[in-house]
DNA sequence: GCGGCTAGTAAACGAGCGTATACTCGCCTG
DNA sequence: CAGGCGAGTATACGCTCGTTTACTAGCCGC
C-alpha cells in the first residue's frame, strides 16, 4: 500500500526508466525552467536514481538537451499552410495565455539562459525548429526578419503569462493576437 | 601604482559606497539577470566589500529591490502623449534590438524570476511601472489588455535580441514593430 | 588628544548544486 | 545451479552561493 507503483511497475528497464527520467525532466523543464530545476527534483519525480541522469544522459545539460531535440510541439502549429499561420499562432499564443494543459517545452526556452552551453542549445532550437520554418514559409527577403519578429511575439506572450499569471482569453484577444502575427509576417508594408 | 583609486578615491564614506554598489549592482542586473550576477560579482565591480551588501542593502534581493525602485528608464517612453505610444515604443524597441548603450533594467524583468520574492519584485514592477501607465493612456474597457499585449510584444523583442544576438534594425524594421504596437494598443477592431 | 561610534574587512558557515564513485542486487546465460 | 554483467543505489566530493560573525581601523566630538 506504500508508494511502490507511482504509474507503473519499476522492473529493471534500462529504456523504461529513460523514458522516466526523460518524461519527468521534460515536464520539470517545462514547468520551472532549465536552472530552476534540480537533477535530484527530476530524479525524484521519475521515481529514480539521481546517478542515472549522469550515466544515461552524461549531465543535465545533455539530459536537457535530448528533452529539446524531442520536442515536436510547435513544428505542428508552425509548419502547414502559410495561409493560416498567423491564425494557428494567435490561436495557440490565446490558449497559452490562458492555460497550459500539456506542457510545452518552448516555455522554458525564455528562462532557461544561464550557462552558455544551455544558451546555445536554446539558440540552435529556436532558429531551427521555429524561425527557419517559419522562414521557409514566407517571401521576400526579410522574411527572416519577420519570422523573428512573429516568433519574439510569441515568446513575449508567454513571458507576460508566467510572469503575471494567465487571463482569460476572449475571442477579441485571439483576433487581436491574430492581427498582430498577420501584420508581423506580412511581406511589406 | 597599484589598483587603488579604480574610478574614483574611496575615503570612508557610507553613502557613497551604497552608490558605487547600486550602480554596480544596476549594470550587472540589466547585463545579466539576477540570479546570474552574484554578490560577489556586485562588491567587486564596487570595489567593496561583500558584506556591505548585506549592511546596505538586507540582502541580494534587497539590492535588486532597491535598483528596481529607482530605475525611471522606461517611464520616458511610456508616458507622454498616448498619440506617439507605439512610435515611440517602436523605436525604443528596436534600437533595443540593436544595441544597448545605456543597459535598462528592463532587460533583467524577463530573465529574473527563479526566487519567488524576485518573482514579485518583477510582477510589481512590471504591473507598476509599465502596464498601468500605459493603461492609464488608453480609452476602452480592455485596456489592460491591450496594455498587456503591447507589453508582451516589448518584452518578447528583448527576449530575442538577449537570446539571438543583436540584429541592424532598418527603417522598415521600425514601422513595422511601430505599426505592431499600434495594433495592439487600438481599442477595437 | 583620545574614546567611542561606525565604515570597512576577512573569514567562515551552512545549504544546495551537479557530478563521480563504490557498492548491491536481480536477472539471464551457459 | 553458478557466474557475471549491468541496472539501480547510497553516499560523498568539490564547488559556489548568500549570509553572518568577529574583528580592524578611521573620523569626530569632547
Amino acid at each position: 500500500m506504500n508508494a511502490e507503483a507511482a504509474t507503473e511497475a519499476k522492473p529493471r528497464d534500462r529504456e523504461a526508466t529513460r523514458q522516466r527520467l526523460l518524461r519527468a525532466a521534460r515536464s520539470l523543464f517545462a514547468e520551472h525552467g532549465y536552472e530552476q530545476v534540480t537533477v535530484r527534483m527530476i530524479a525524484a519525480a521519475a521515481d529514480a536514481n539521481i546517478a542515472l541522469v549522469g550515466r544515461y544522459f552524461g549531465s543535465k545539460a545533455g539530459l536537457f538537451g535530448e528533452v529539446l531535440a524531442g520536442e515536436p510541439t510547435v513544428a505542428r502549429v508552425i509548419e502547414g499552410d502559410p495561409e493560416g499561420l498567423a491564425r494557428r499562432l494567435g490561436e495557440y499564443a490565446a490558449e497559452r495565455m490562458y492555460s497550459d494543459p500539456e506542457s510545452p517545452i518552448l516555455r522554458s526556452l525564455e528562462r532557461s539562459a544561464g550557462d552558455p552551453e544551455i544558451q546555445e542549445l536554446v539558440r540552435e532550437r529556436l532558429r531551427n525548429a521555429i524561425i527557419a520554418p517559419m522562414t521557409a514559409g514566407l517571401d521576400g527577403p526579410d522574411a527572416q526578419a519577420r519570422a523573428r519578429l512573429a516568433t519574439a511575439v510569441f515568446l513575449g506572450i508567454g513571458t507576460m503569462r508566467r510572469l503575471l499569471g494567465p487571463e482569460v482569453p476572449t475571442p477579441a484577444d485571439v483576433d487581436r493576437i491574430t492581427a498582430v502575427f498577420e501584420l508581423c509576417l506580412r511581406p511589406h508594408t
